[in-house]
DNA sequence: CTTCCGGTTTAGCCTAGCCTAATTCACCGT
DNA sequence: ACGGTGAATTAGGCTAGGCTAAACCGGAAG
């Protein structure tokens, strides 16, 4: 049966996933989950003899077919649970995160579907992360990329952030940056690998970012309004 | 600390002292929460020793003030939660008690306060019950009856049920009655203590309702709208 | 005052998850 | 081919929460 615990555990291993390619290493999962890795290997058994992954002892562990679907549906309950506290109850997008860790939770296709449609079907959660559809695929994702790969004089507008921790969001929050914002790349400095940019409508003339911010950025270029 | 079953045992002590006064017998609570009476005598030497309960062999149990206050809390948020989903999402008022169970367990005052915000302060939940306040204490409450206390001639209005058991609910919906439903009690049958009621602005001229159903209903006079 | 009986409690066991400590293994460099 | 070394696994133990079966009251009836 699923419980709260493997949910838990096959979304991490769906989103180390997206990373490292395949065969996830026991203790990534540990360190995501905040587990030791004795537990990790303790639940892939179980993990494993419920068909949700393939796991051989030293050689890492992949979803199923299965694992990957109800992981997948925890992550749409996560992001439509995180969309409707920002958009309807008024939270701000650093504050909902622990909120939708445990609101996830809650299976019921009913429940998910209504919130779905009551939120009008978003595309993107608060934090420009796509929202799966009910049958686990993924809706129109537009085409972007790490603004720690924008050129000079490009006008990037922020469509997402590849960290959604408090304290990334809070830091973005206090540079004046937020989903949405236009950013002029004024000069890149190879050193450290950091940028200066312009914030299109922002009081600073220039903004120093540095390369563990600009790596957690997603753009789009910036299409001037009508 | 408070866990998903400690809320629940703490609720149904909470439920079932309205009734019995004081003094709550380990088998009730089973009876109520689906356990068995040993696990209920095992959990209330937890709930004593974290001071939620008074409670001595073979003398039953109360609530502690710090124990009444938790389950009020969670009371709240259930009710909120069943509000949400029947007023916002656009369940009927029979499919929402098991989600709710669910629901009311995320404790976050920003979450439950935002919540009781969006939804305008609601005085009572989709099937009449109160909704405490945020420091435990109920909304105004109208005094209102049992519909087995009625008397012929009597026009009383729906305001509440006593039992919130889907296939009550569901009965309730077939015969066509619901919350602000407006009744003429037309005939008591001591027999069985049944009753013949007219539903005001129904189609049928008659309908006869069993003591089950009476004892569960709770009304206010009605009054003619202007 | 004694006996029964049904509700209550205890005793013993189980599963899910998690932890620490000890062990094992894969792989890399020599 | 051979160790070393650090990651991964196993072993053993803990808590929460449940269940069954057996033992244990307390109050009602004789
Ligand atoms: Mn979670
Ligand atoms: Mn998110
Ligand atoms: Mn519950
Ligand atoms: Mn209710």
């Amino acid at each position: 049966m699923l419980t709260e615990s493997t949910e838990n555990y096959l979304k991490a291993i769906l989103q180390l996933e997206a990373d490292k390619a395949d065969g996830v290493s026991t203790s990534s999962i540990a360190e995501r989950l905040g587990a030791q890795p004795a537990s990790v290997t303790g639940m892939m058994h179980k993990l494993k003899e419920r068909g949700w992954v393939k796991y051989e002892r030293y050689k890492g562990v992949d979803l199923t077919e299965t694992g990957r679907r109800h992981a997948m549906e925890t992550v749409r309950r996560h992001r439509l649970w995180e969309t409707f506290l920002v958009g309807t109850l008024g939270f701000a997008w650093d504050e909902v995160h622990d909120l939708a860790e445990q609101l996830e939770h809650v299976r019921s296709t009913d429940l998910t579907d209504q919130l779905d449609a009551f939120l009008g079907h978003p595309q993107t959660d608060p934090h420009g992360d796509p929202i799966p559809n009910a049958d686990g695929t993924f809706r129109t994702s537009v085409g972007r990329a790490l603004l720690s790969d924008a050129q000079v004089g490009i006008c990037a507008k922020i469509v997402g952030v590849g960290d959604s921790q408090d304290d990334f969001l809070r830091h973005l929050n206090s540079l004046g940056l937020g989903l949405g914002t236009v950013v002029e790349v004024k000069e890149l400095f190879p050193f450290d690998r950091s940028m200066a940019v312009h914030i299109v409508g922002g009081v600073e003339a220039r903004c120093h970012l540095s390369s563990r911010v600009t790596q957690n950025l997603w753009w789009v270029e910036a299409v001037p309004d009508a």
